[in-house]
DNA sequence: GTTAGCACTCTCGGCATGAGAGTGCTAATG
DNA sequence: CATTAGCACTCTCATGCCGAGAGTGCTAAC
């Protein structure tokens, strides 16, 4: 039974625990909050949460923690979000103006913004496209028979390969080359780009249309995952101790982190989701939390951004930083900013 | 005064203590590599080796452990490479077989199966180039007025960014529009290009000019790190401590090893270097040894392939591997294995 | 329902202790 | 003179003990 009273409480140990990273008394609430009831009824009150799993203790001893369930219900009902202001904003965006001019570095470059605005991990991923279709070909001369294929695909993104023809040819006949093929393969997906392969008289145009298919298969299937912050999140009292850092190194760096992100699918743009401690799959992650948001990008595809931290984090502050940087990408990667 | 057998032991004390992590003492060398000297006779040896700064002894009542001086000589004289074996040769290129398609990706999976080949970290620098010339610009259609500029520079790679034109074009225009520029600015480097804008007469010509001047430019600047195996490393005993380990997470996730590793130029392929200790520069990296390599693109240009670890390091086995892996890269660059 | 008081529990830092490891030195030896 | 056996000495490290401190739960009174 969760008395108005008793909510309060729990609001105060979870803001002070995560503030203070040591279990919270019941003295130190009254003190710290100048509370007008004695610490005996305090400890009475919970006693009560202890019984119905918001909070615990590590040792009789000690103060109170709270559980996931009290993370929970501190998110869902206490917590006051912090705002991004005028002038961290104006901080944030600045980061972005010196954007660097490749694509991909735009997604790298905002995980690190978010994982030092949140002092936490930042993890951004572009899941690979359902149905990756090629735009355009492009060949380019590098030395004798050795040519390089650039492959621009319908979300903007570039793949390449080194490719050996049977004879060297100049620039020039390269790009007539390019157009001729471009004719047949441009705006179609790997299998259609596999028949007319099938059909092509020319030797070296059969292999660049096979090597552009692969291209785009790979190209589906490769998403990006763009990590940073590792280093202020090792910073956090929960890491100090050897295995902790180990473990925490371990998993961040092995990149099963995309299974454990919601997909964005049923995440729509702008909204945020919060996954606390053990609400998470990973069984590593049980003591990890994770703020996620998606971005969208010029082509309706979807990214996920995230930032993961101990489950004793700043929601209220993290939250609405997670979701400003969402939005930033999404309108940079439109293209409304430059 | 270095005699022979002062030198042995001097290399069986590194040996043994790359191998166990742990002082060596007098006792432990006799019995462990069969000496026909009594414990005594070694202890005085190891007294002369200290006092010639080859080694030390973190506490009186502790073995010797060598000191950077100590590496040194071992690495100049003393240790014997393991060469990369037949059936190793094949696992690392088997790796590289199932290569990505894009060529930025290389370099960071030479990273990574060097790092997990030595336990190390593995860091992979391609500095930038010199003189980055434009060799094509390509217009691909987003949305409305909204394309993509790809701009393929002499050495291969893609730069790209989003850009506003005036009014909307179908592809087959913007591939007309882009013929046209590529007649003025193909094969130039960015100084050229910027005046070649000046003289156009079409206003999004000329800002699509500009902007190609300015990728080059960004181009030339932006070298690209790629660094991977943090937890093998952190895994090895000197990290056995929450400070040793953030450390070494601070240090490595900043960028300022570019600056500690020994720029290309002075290392011919093929080569590598060793740098021990406090021979590094800086001060975090006294107790980090570094092997060096390099390895050259089809253009000529050149890259830092280097594997950092605590000073106790099994060279002998880490330096053949940096080399097999620089020369693998460096064919890999050159196509000569597609 | 609230609260003062108190016994109880658990952690943590400090300290002493003893075993173990390894050395340096001395004196004896070939 | 190089080598070596023997031994005293030093330092670390794991262990156990102790007392202070923190915080609770319970009881009884208000």
């Amino acid at each position: 039974m969760l008395t108005r009273r008793r909510t309060e409480i729990l609001g105060l140990v979870v803001h002070q625990y995560i503030d203070t990273a040591a279990p919270v008394s019941s003295r130190a609430l009254v003190t710290r909050h100048g509370l007008s009831i004695s610490t005996a009824t305090i400890r009475n009150e919970l006693a009560k949460l202890e019984e119905d799993g918001y909070i615990a203790q590590p040792h009789t001893s000690a103060g109170r923690v709270p559980l996931d369930r009290g993370y929970r219900l501190f998110v869902e009902e206490l917590m006051a979000e912090e705002p991004v202001g005028v002038d961290e904003q104006r901080t944030i965006e600045h980061q972005f103006h010196q954007a660097p001019a490749r694509l991909e570095d735009w997604l790298s470059l905002a995980a690190h913004v978010l994982s030092a605005a949140v002092s936490n991990v930042a993890v951004i991923t572009r899941p690979s496209s359902r149905a990756a279709q090629l735009r355009h070909v492009q060949l380019v001369h590098l030395h004798d028979e050795t040519v390089l294929l650039v492959a621009v695909m319908d979300d903007g993104r570039v793949q390449q390969r080194i490719v050996q023809l049977s004879r060297s040819e100049d620039q020039d006949g390269l790009t007539a080359r390019a157009s001729r093929l471009n004719a047949r393969i441009a705006d179609a997906e790997a299998a259609a780009v596999r028949a007319v392969a099938d059909e092509l008289a020319d030797e070296d145009d059969q292999r660049l249309a096979r090597m552009a298919a692969d291209l785009i298969d790979e190209h589906r299937i490769a998403g990006e995952t763009y990590l940073e912050g590792l280093r202020s999140a090792l910073e956090q009292p929960e890491f100090a101790s050897v295995e902790r850092m180990l473990d925490a190194v371990r998993h961040l760096q092995a990149y099963e982190l995309l299974r454990a992100l919601p997909a964005p699918d049923d995440l729509r743009p702008g909204a945020t989701r919060v996954m606390i401690g053990s609400e998470n799959n990973d069984d590593w992650m049980h003591e990890w939390s994770v703020v996620t948001s998606s971005f969208g990008d010029y082509n309706g595809s979807l990214g996920t951004i995230a930032v993961l931290g101990p489950t004793r984090m700043r929601y209220g502050y993290t939250i609405p930083r997670v979701r400003y940087v969402a939005s930033l990408v999404t309108a940079l990667l439109h293209g409304v900013n430059r």
